[in-house]
DNA sequence: GTCTATATTTGGATAGAC
DNA sequence: GTCTATCCAAATATAGAC
């Protein structure tokens, strides 16, 4: 154990939860989420990191021990809540197919904003990726690659819901249109900021409106006169 | 000018087109976007090409002289004529904004089929971030990232045509629509594959009817009996 | 706690033998 | 043409002074 391992093991071990030390860690992994969320993981070098925070390069190992361990901290700040939540709402016994995609689309994009950019971190790496062959794997990315495959199997269950129930009509197999759910939520990684004009909420109702009206429907758009 | 560099340009210029020499420059390239496809570009390593291509990493030199450059012949292998048949369609008198939305739904995935994987290799780098402060800027970057603003606003143009004959009804501003829809489209680099059971063209048909006409419309899925 | 200076590792690129 | 053996730059991580 090196000896920067030591004193920040120490630091963290002695550390009150409103401390100084946890204050700073706490502003160091904000300024990694905006970072990676700007060049994603690969790209984003420690001296961006450290710049972005205001310290050097050096002194990040002072709260972090790597930039993988920062990464991991950004990307698990969110997700975990996030799943459960979708888990509820698609277990549900009184909600349609309609109102259950509805609300997964509500709660994938509040929590993109609420988390911002944290989650994004996450979304836009890929994480498929990391269980290619060639690729060293590690027990967290296991169970990251774990929660984003049980999500799409939860979209893709309430689209199947939605085909069988005679509700959706679709010449799609239900997994496709997952996918098409997922991407379009996902890429909102590029465009979405939390301070822009639409908030997330209004974001995920127009979406929704467009994944089970469409766009030609004259249903949709007088719904909810603006 | 390096020896390698010297061989390499003499051996190019001296190539017939059907030569050994074109082939195995070929035969590297597909290599190349196959693993640029399932890594992306930074974590794509020279050996992962290599391996993959079935030689040594010092070999690629005598066929391409950078990463940078195999990157740039596998990603510029499609664009160009995708962004000009999209032009032609938008630019269209006498079709309807839905089918204009239709036909670009079609030529992206057909075109994301056809030239597999090249064209994913490009969309999944998000080249926004090509031009964010502090990256080092090329020619060819600039030329990628005007493709993509492009055709972006192409898209937006068709759905803005759509809301302003009021053929379209949405709660959304055109932009969000337009991201919506390249999202779905180009998220498709994490699941298309052209020898899965649906063709490109039939996907890009599920597709234009879950945008235009939604999942829970009993028009859907009932104009094209299964 | 933070920095300067440096060790270490990784990966892109070259030289030169064959 | 392809390889072995390097070189070199970049980037992560560490030691140790302050």
């Amino acid at each position: 154990m090196s000896q920067i391992a030591k004193r920040r093991a120490a630091a963290a071990s002695s550390a009150e939860d409103d401390s100084a030390y946890r204050q700073k860690q706490w502003e160091i992994l904000q300024a990694a989420g905006r970072v990676f969320h700007r060049l994603g993981y690969q790209t984003t070098k420690l001296t961006d990191i450290a710049v972005e925070a205001g310290l050097d390069r050096a002194s990040l190992y002072y709260y972090y021990g790597s930039k993988e361990q920062l990464f991991r901290d950004v990307a698990s700040r969110a997700v975990i809540g996030n799943i459960e939540a979708t888990e509820e709402i698609v277990s549900s016994a009184s909600l349609s197919a309609a109102e259950k995609l509805a609300r997964v689309i509500e709660v994938q994009m509040t929590s993109f904003e609420s988390n911002y950019p944290f989650l994004y971190v996450l979304v836009q790496e890929d994480v498929s990726k990391w269980l290619q062959p060639g690729a060293e794997i590690s027990e967290w990315k296991e169970a990251v690659h774990g929660w984003s495959a049980r999500f799409f199997t939860l979209v893709r269950g309430v689209i199947s819901e939605g085909i069988e129930s005679g509700e959706f009509h679709t010449q799609l197999p239900a997994g496709v249109i997952a996918h098409c759910a997922i991407g379009m939520m996902n890429n909102s990684s590029t465009w979405f900021k939390p301070e822009g004009v639409l908030t997330a909420r209004e974001i995920a109702r127009g979406m929704s409106e467009l994944f089970l009206a469409g766009l030609v429907s004259p249903l949709s758009g007088s719904q909810r006169p603006r």
